[in-house]
DNA sequence: GTCTATAAGTGGATAGAC
DNA sequence: GTCTATCCACTTATAGAC
């Protein structure tokens, strides 16, 4: 607590997450890792006792967040829900949210089976009025995809400069409002 | 061409895309597929050069259809062009489809880049017909992502019995289709 | 807190017998 | 067309010096 400490740990998090992004996590080994740290291997396992720990350290925070999000969303209105998760995916969790979204396949493998997937259902569940049907579920996961997109590279292209996240919450907003009579399409 | 051959390199195909989309590629071995098949590794590589090349094997077909579509696509109805889309990623390119969305990391990597994002790209110009509209893109992007997501486990709970491929249609075509006045959300 | 050295294992890929 | 046997690069992870 006292005195000067490196903040070695924060780096190694810091490349981590970027090179995990980047390439993926099975791809990026320890060693590049080290390397652009101009550290050793050995120096990273002085901090963490395995590369999944690395893992588990970048998501538990954002995991808290969420959770607290989740506390909090019961009554509040759809369209607080979603900003205030748009906030949370484009604020300092947003490359943790690309990693997570980059890495579905590699987290599963993982023992810390992150609580994302649940979470993010019962995120469904919360802006899903009637989620009796079927359309309106899918209507509620791609608002929040809408706001995921408009913050991640995935499907986008990425020269896409005006796809702010307003944007994205705009549109999410709208597929989460209600349907007028028919919640089918105009024929 | 005459005669009987054997069917193993089929199998192969099967078996990789199976444990791909499940595990991913990187984390899935070659030893794991042999072993599945009940050949050995040798045996793999009689029928694919490389690893990368089970992928290719994997993709081209559907990058044919996907190209197939595209130069028919220009002039043709929204909702048309959606349909066939629905089709193509619903039908025997399904898993394909799983596959690439489970996987865009690792084929950044591979040499085959393969043209699914661009090709998604172009498809995206054709749906959206405003593109000035930075919404009206992103709604065309959901549209696309509505119909893959019809198709795909991603973000998808695994028990969503009801969530059929043509609910996932009737919701893309709500996104593609104009919106009447104001483009934004209601106040 | 960081190092060198190395263990122990797995990966993709090849040679050559059958 | 499939096998055995092997190569070698590279991985995570540990032991122990400084």
């Amino acid at each position: 607590m006292a005195g000067r400490r490196s903040d070695t740990r924060e780096r190694i998090q810091q490349v981590a997450l970027e090179l995990f992004i980047d390439q993926g996590y099975e791809k990026t080994s320890l060693r590049e890792i080290a390397e652009r740290l101009e550290v050793t291997k050995a120096a990273l396992y002085y901090h963490f006792r395995t590369k999944e720990d690395i893992v588990v350290s970048l998501t538990e925070d954002f995991g808290d967040s969420l959770e607290e999000l989740l506390e909090w969303a019961p009554g509040q209105p759809r369209d607080e829900i979603l900003r205030r998760f748009a906030d949370l995916v484009a604020g300092r969790f947003g490359p943790v949210m690309a990693f997570i979204q980059a890495n579905q396949n590699a987290m599963k493998e993982l023992q810390v089976k992150s609580e994302f997937p649940e979470q993010l259902k019962r995120l469904f569940a919360l802006i899903s009025l009637d989620d009796r049907d079927p359309a309106a579920r899918l209507r509620a996961r791609l608002a929040l995809v809408a706001i995921l997109l408009g913050n991640s590279p995935m499907l986008l292209d990425e020269e896409d400069d005006e796809m702010s996240g307003e944007v994205a919450l705009q549109v999410a907003l709208e597929l989460a409002s209600p349907r007028s009579g028919s919640p089918g399409l105009a024929p």
